[in-house]
RNA sequence: UCCUCGAUAGCUCAGCUGGCAGAGCAACGGACUGUUAAUCCGUGGGUCCCUGGUUCGAACCCAGGUCGAGGAGCCA
C-alpha cells in the first residue's frame, strides 16, 4: 500500500491528489453528485463524488456504499468553507471495499441497553471517539506525571493468593494444584514492597471487584494507578495527590478542550477551577457540615452517595477528606497518634457529585501494631508474613494513595456513568461484547 | 440482594374500555449537481420477551419467569 494519508494532517495536502482510506460514516447523494463522510480514525472528511469526474463503476459504488463500508478514496484536497473540516476531496476515484447493509447504529436516539450491545460497533461513533482520545491523553498524563517525577513503574500481580479485604468482593480462579487465585483488588500492598525498593514506585494496572453494586460509578473491572513513596506521611500524601490532579486534569483539559467542549459538551471552567490548594477538612467536620446542611448521620457512618453529594457541592474544586474512623478502613492504615479512633487516610472527592476518585492514606509501619490488625480482622496471618517482613527490614513511614482512571475521566469528560468511560465495560450483568 | 419502571418492526415508540398490528426513522428500489440528521416518490419488514391462566376473543387482564433501565444497599 501507499504511504498512508490521514485527516488528520490533510491541511498539509491542500492542491495535491492523494488516497485516503476509512469507513463510510455518513451519505448525501444527488442524481449526479453523492456526498460520502469519510472518517479514517483521525478525523472525518467530506468526498464529492462528481459523476462527471469518475469511471462509471466507481459512481456506482460510491451509490451502493453502506454506512460503515471501507472505501478507499482518491482525489484532491481542495479548501472549503461549507466544511467543519475546512477541507474536502474533489474524488477521482473510489473503490469500495467491503461493507454490507445493515449497520445497526444510526445517528439518531438509542436506548443504552441497545448500545451497550453494539458496543464494539458504538466506539466508532464520534462521541465514543472523542473519549477514547481523553482517556488516552489521560493515562499518559498520569504516566508523564510519575515519570517526571522520578517514580518506577512497578507491575503488581493481577492473580493473588488472598484478599487485600473481604472475600466477598473478590473473583476467584482456579489455580492448579494450589487451590483457589483471586483477581487483584488493589495492587497496593505489592506496591508497598515496591517502595521500599526504589523510593517512590508507582503501580498502574486493571483491579477486579465482585461487587453486587448496580450504580454510575462502579465497574467490576477498572483501572488504578496507585502511587507509593517512602518517608512520606499523610501531609505529603495529600499534597502529592492534590498536585498530581492539578497536572493531569491540566494537561488532559489543554490537549482536548475542543473534543471536551464540542463532541462531549462538558462545561470546561469547572475543570478550569482544579486549582491548588484543594479544601481539606476532616473526616469529623464532614459529618458536622452534612448534618448542618439537614441530613441525618452520625460519626462513624460511611458516607454514601447523598452525603458525599451535599459534601462535594459547597466546594468548586476536589474536597480531601482525612482522618476517618479506624474502623471503616482497612487493616494497613496507621492510626492518629493523637487520636487513635481516626486513621491517617484520606478521600479526594470529586465536584459535580462524580463522587470518590482517590482513597488513601500513610501505612502502619509497626510491626506488632499491624499483625495485631491482621489478626483482629480475623485475616490469615500466614499469607501477609511476607507483606509483615516490610515492617522487619528497614520499616519506614511510607504513604500512597489510588486514583480510579474510569471515575477520574467520568468526571472530566462529564459522563453520567462510567460506562462509557472505558472501552469494554465489565459490570454486574455485563460481559459482552 | 431490595425498590421502581419497562419489554410491540433493525432503532425510538404509539396502540384508548379486551375486538383486523401502527407511526417516525433505518433498510431496499427510484428521482434529484452543494447536501450537512438532505428532500421527494415507492417497497419490504412482526415469536407484540417466555410459560401458563381467565375469556367467545388477549399486545392489552392475572400468575410465574427471563431480560433491560433507574435508584438503594454494598463499595479503600
Amino acid at each position: 500500500m501507499d504511504k498512508q494519508i490521514y485527516v488528520a494532517d490533510i491541511a498539509a495536502e491542500e492542491g495535491k491528489q492523494v488516497t485516503l482510506r476509512g469507513w463510510l460514516y455518513g451519505k448525501r447523494s444527488g442524481g449526479k453528485l453523492h456526498f460520502l463522510q469519510v472518517r479514517d480514525g483521525t478525523g472525518v472528511i467530506q468526498a464529492v463524488v462528481s459523476k462527471k469526474d469518475v469511471p462509471p463503476e466507481a459512481f456506482a459504488a460510491a451509490e451502493g456504499a453502506h454506512q460503515e463500508s471501507s472505501l478507499e478514496v482518491s482525489g484532491t484536497i481542495v479548501k472549503d468553507t461549507r466544511s467543519a473540516l475546512g477541507f474536502e476531496m474533489h474524488v477521482s476515484d473510489l473503490r469500495l471495499l467491503q461493507g454490507e447493509a445493515g449497520y445497526p447504529i444510526q445517528p439518531k436516539e438509542h436506548g443504552i441497553g441497545f448500545l451497550m450491545e453494539q458496543r464494539h460497533l458504538w466506539l466508532r461513533s464520534a462521541r465514543q471517539r472523542a473519549i477514547l482520545s481523553v482517556r488516552h491523553s489521560l493515562i499518559k498524563n498520569i504516566r508523564d506525571y510519575f515519570d517526571e517525577r522520578g517514580f518506577t513503574l512497578v507491575d503488581s500481580p493481577i492473580l493473588t493468593p488472598t484478599a487485600c479485604e473481604g472475600t466477598s468482593t473478590l473473583f476467584e480462579v482456579p489455580y492448579f494444584d494450589l487451590g483457589k487465585a483471586y483477581l487483584t483488588q488493589s495492587g497496593q500492598l505489592y506496591g508497598e514492597a515496591a517502595a521500599m525498593a526504589v523510593g517512590k514506585a508507582y503501580v498502574f494496572g486493571p483491579t477486579f471487584r465482585a461487587e453486587k453494586s448496580k450504580t454510575r460509578r462502579h465497574l467490576t473491572e477498572f483501572w488504578m494507578v496507585e502511587p507509593e513513596v517512602a518517608f512520606m506521611d499523610l501531609e505529603g500524601d495529600m499534597a502529592l495527590a492534590e498536585d498530581f490532579l492539578v497536572e493531569i486534569v491540566g494537561r488532559t483539559l489543554a490537549k482536548h478542550r475542543h473534543e471536551l467542549t464540542t463532541v462531549l459538551e462538558r462545561d470546561v471552567t469547572a475543570l478550569e477551577r482544579v486549582q491548588k490548594p484543594f479544601p481539606r477538612i476532616t473526616y469529623t467536620e464532614a459529618v458536622e457540615a452534612i448534618q448542618k446542611a439537614g441530613h441525618p448521620i452520625t460519626w462513624g457512618d460511611d458516607f454514601g452517595g447523598d452525603e458525599e453529594t451535599v459534601l462535594c457541592k459547597q466546594y468548586d474544586r476536589p474536597v480531601m477528606v482525612h482522618r476517618y474512623p479506624t474502623d471503616l478502613k482497612a487493616f494497613y492504615f496507621k492510626r492518629d497518634p493523637n487520636d487513635p479512633k481516626v486513621a491517617l487516610g484520606v478521600d479526594v472527592l470529586a465536584p459535580e457529585g462524580f463522587g470518590e476518585i482517590i482513597g488513601g492514606g500513610q501505612r502502619e509501619d509497626d510491626y506488632a501494631t499491624l499483625a495485631s490488625r491482621i489478626d483482629e480482622q480475623k485475616l490469615p496471618r500466614e499469607a501477609f508474613n511476607w507483606y509483615l517482613d516490610l515492617r522487619k527490614y528497614g520499616s519506614v513511614p511510607h504513604s500512597g494513595f489510588g486514583l480510579g482512571v474510569e471515575r477520574t475521566l467520568g468526571w472530566i469528560c462529564g459522563l453520567p456513568h462510567v460506562r462509557e468511560s472505558i472501552p469494554f465495560p465489565r459490570l454486574m450483568e455485563r460481559l459482552t461484547p
